[in-house]
DNA sequence: GTCTATATCCGGATAGAC
DNA sequence: GTCTATCCGGATATAGAC
């Protein structure tokens, strides 16, 4: 009755125009494409593609979901058969690499964007904050149940992951290096130490600490311990 | 015999825009001031201003050199009579946090461009590169002769101050707490466990780590530890 | 609801005259 | 060194086709 197999063109046509959008920031960056080229090389006038995108942001939002979904799925395939905590890190932070190797340009560009709060595409923004929960549950997956992690730990060590992550991204938008092997090797290198530092920070003797860190970070609204 | 005395005008009418400019961004923020506003605001045509500003980034890299300078100065102030470790570094920070506390709109303006290894005005460009070493250098200063941190540690100690400053200003822009008392504490809290880690890292036992951390930061071209 | 066409505003940046 | 005129592209507005 509704709108059941209706709009093959309108949601289609949707996809297409961010498609066709991504591809041209891959290609020229996010400064050097326009409306108007995005426009006509989806075959619509100016109008119509605002019509879709209200902003040339709105389309960088739109690439966040889709690569946040994608990567979700990849780290959901890669983990399946990995029980090794520093190999389950390893692959989830390599799978988003992967994910990423060609849009280091486009990443560079938006990347002006994406630390004030009050910009709609920062990693911080109540808009992003869909694809920042997923992020940081891609964590909590990895993690899973691994003993060496006592179990209320967990929430404030997937965020410290993901922390991490955005800084391993920053370096790896920026590294030139043949097939980024510089990042992966910072990523390995980065985990390996985690890895050798979660049993410790997790030792009784450093309990008070790490309430200490929990407390700071609660009381500065960056991190929301379960109830 | 060549331009002793000349340009009373010249060199004055610099600093007369970005001063201008500098009050105009504070009021009404980076991208709410327009190049045409500024020239207007000091007096003079469009043109005239981009012949003393290439663009507007010319002015924040200005910016960022005059407070780096003056924070130096009050830094220097302040360290003056103050000989414990813990305490020297939060007069550091402070000192840092006191001068920002009427930019915070315009730093956030000017964040989205700070990231980017390719921009002019990004923490890590080759542009800022004097600016990023006094910041450092600050730092250090501010360790000084503590006995608490080895010798050799120093410069990574101070690199890694360096870079918690960078995540707490980030917060600090972002913080409309009353008086930043929000970003304060955090100052506080993350001084309060930088000085109790920081004679953990430097124990011998960890000592295989720190070169682990050194050699990891070395390959990346995060730090260069001095020869 | 989806789209075209067009005109317009705005602001960063540049060119060229003086 | 300073000005005016102009370009360019993001964004908006409008009127109307289907």
């Amino acid at each position: 009755m509704t709108t059941r197999k209706r709009r093959p063109s309108g949601e289609a046509n949707r996809e297409h125009i961010l498609s066709i959008a991504l591809g041209l920031f891959r290609e020229k960056g996010f400064d050097g494409t326009t409306m108007r080229d995005i426009a006509a090389a989806a075959g619509l006038s100016l109008g119509a593609a605002y019509y879709w995108f209200p902003s040339k942001e709105a389309l960088v939002l739109a690439y966040y979901a889709r690569q946040q979904d994608a990567h979700a799925e990849a780290a959901r395939g890669a983990l399946e058969s990995i029980p090794d905590l520093r190999a389950r890190l390893g692959a989830v932070m390599h799978a988003k690499i992967d994910m990423l190797k060609d849009d280091r340009k486009l990443l560079r560009a938006i990347l002006r964007s994406t630390l004030g709060a009050d910009e709609p595409t920062s990693v911080f923004s109540e808009e992003t904050s869909d694809v920042r929960r997923k992020a940081i549950a891609a964590f909590h997956v990895a993690i899973g149940e691994d003993e060496s992690i006592p179990e209320d730990a967990r929430p404030l060590f997937a965020q410290a992951l993901w922390t991490l992550h955005l800084g391993l991204l920053l370096y790896f938008v920026n590294d030139t290096s043949e097939d980024q092997g510089k990042t992966r090797a910072l990523v390995d290198g980065s985990l390996d130490l985690v890895c050798k530092l979660a049993p410790l920070i997790a030792s009784p003797m450093l309990g008070p600490m790490r309430a200490e860190i929990t407390a700071l970070l609660e009381n500065a609204g960056l991190f929301a311990a379960k109830k």
